[in-house]
DNA sequence: GACAAAATCACATAAATATGTTAAAATGCC
DNA sequence: GGCATTTTAACATATTTATGTGATTTTGTC
C-alpha cells in the first residue's frame, strides 16, 4: 500500500486528487493539506511513502514546502506538481532534492503509474519537463575553457599555486631548484596575460583551468 | 511516418529493433548500421526523424556518434542506447545534446512510445536515468558557503584581491592608507586562516565568498 | 642530425607581501 | 556614558615575489 499526503490549495483539484488516489487499488491518501504552513509536521505525523505537492500556493509554498520536507526527511519520495513548465522552479525544485516534476494536465491514469515510479525509487517527469532538464545540461558546457597552451609542467606548478604553495614549497615538491620554478611561472604568466600569484589562482578558478 | 536510422553492432539486437520499429504502424528504419564510422554522410544523406544509438560499438562509438551528428544537424532527436546506466556516459551524452536516454531493457511497446515522444519534443528517458540526472543536479548545491564572519570593508578588500589588485592599488581605490590595507588584509588572513594572497583568492573562489 | 619546444638552473635586483606591535578615531549598541 | 567592534594608521623587518638576462640539458619531430 502506497501512503501518499497531497498539498494542494485549490479545493476542487485537492479533493478530485485525493479521490482518484484512495479509489485506486494499493493506494491511499494519508492526508490533504491546503499549504505548507506546517508540512515538517505533518510529514513527520504521517510519514508518508510519497508527497504530491503544488508548487503554488498561498503561504508557504511548494518550493519552500520542499526545503523544510528535506531538513526532517530525505527518504520521502516528492513529487512536484505545477500547471506550467517553468524553467526556474524545475530547476530549484530538482536542486532541492524533488524526485520528479509533473504537470497538473498529466492523465490520472499516467499519475497513478508515475506515483509507484517514485516509489520504486524512478524519477518521473512529464516529457516537456524532461527536455527543460535536458536543455539546462546543454547550457552547461559552455565552459569551454580557452586553451591557453600550458605545458604539463606548467600545468603541475599552476595547480600547486592555487593549492597555496610558494616558490620554496613547489621547488621542494617538485625536486627542482627555486629558479627553475621562477622560469615556470614567468612563462606560466606570459601565457595566462596576468602579472601576479594571485591572479594567475584567481584566472585559474575562471576560466576552470585545473 | 517517423524515419528512424539504428546504429548498433549486435547484429541480432540491430534486426530485432529494425523488425520492431519497421513492424509497427507509423513508423520505417531508413537504415542500419554497425558503427558510427560514417554517421555524418549517412545522417545527411537519409534525414532521419530519430536516430537510435548505441553507446557502446567498436570503432567510433555512440558519443563520439552524436558529437558528429551534431556538427552537421542540430534537429534530429538521438536516443541513446544502452545496458547500464553509467553515470558518466549519461551526463556526457546529456551534455552534447542527447535527446534521451534508453537502457535496452526497455519493454518493445514502451520503446516505440518513447520513440515518438521524442518526435513530439520530449525527452524520454528510462526512470533509472532519470533518477541519475536528478542526482546531478543534487551535486551542484553545495553553495553552503561557511561564513567567516568577514566585515564589510574586509568582503570589499577581498575583492579587491580577487581582481588581482595589490596593496597600493586598493589603497587607492578605497582611499586609504597602504597600511590600513595591510591591517584589514592581515585581518582577513586570521579569519580565513591563510597566509598569503593568492590563498585567500583560492579561498574565496573555493567557498564561494564573493 | 638539425631544429624547436620544454625543462632545467643561475645571478641580480626592485617591488610587493607577510608579520609583529601599537594605537587613535569612528561606529553601533545597551 | 561605557563598551565592543570596526576602521583607520604608523613603524619595522624578514620573506616572498616579479622581472630581466642569460645558459645548459632533455625531448620530440621532421
Amino acid at each position: 500500500m502506497i501512503r501518499v499526503l497531497i498539498y494542494e490549495d485549490n479545493p476542487q483539484f485537492r479533493e478530485g486528487l485525493t479521490m482518484l488516489v484512495n479509489g485506486s487499488d494499493g493506494f491511499s491518501v494519508l492526508a490533504s493539506y491546503k499549504n505548507c504552513n506546517n508540512v515538517s509536521e505533518e510529514v513527520e505525523k504521517w510519514s508518508p511513502d510519497v508527497i504530491l505537492m503544488d508548487i503554488n500556493m498561498p503561504g508557504t509554498d511548494g518550493l519552500e514546502g520542499l526545503k523544510k520536507i528535506r531538513e526532517v526527511n530525505a527518504e520521502v519520495k516528492v513529487l512536484m506538481l505545477t500547471v506550467f513548465d517553468d524553467n526556474k522552479n524545475v530547476f530549484e525544485a530538482l536542486r532541492n532534492g524533488a524526485n520528479g516534476y509533473l504537470l497538473k494536465k498529466t492523465p490520472p491514469a499516467k499519475l497513478l503509474e508515475y506515483i509507484q515510479d517514485a516509489t520504486l525509487g524512478g524519477a518521473p517527469m512529464t516529457s516537456s519537463i524532461a527536455t527543460q532538464v535536458l536543455k539546462m545540461f546543454q547550457v552547461i558546457p559552455q565552459t569551454k575553457n580557452q586553451d591557453y597552451c600550458l605545458s604539463e609542467r606548467e600545468t603541475e606548478v599552476l595547480q600547486l599555486l592555487v593549492d597555496g604553495y610558494s616558490y620554496k614549497m613547489i621547488a621542494s615538491e617538485l625536486f627542482i631548484a627555486i629558479d627553475t620554478v621562477r622560469s615556470h611561472i614567468k612563462k606560466i604568466y606570459e601565457k595566462l596575460h596576468v602579472n601576479s600569484k594571485s591572479e594567475a589562482v584567481a584566472k585559474a578558478f575562471k576560466d576552470k583551468l585545473l
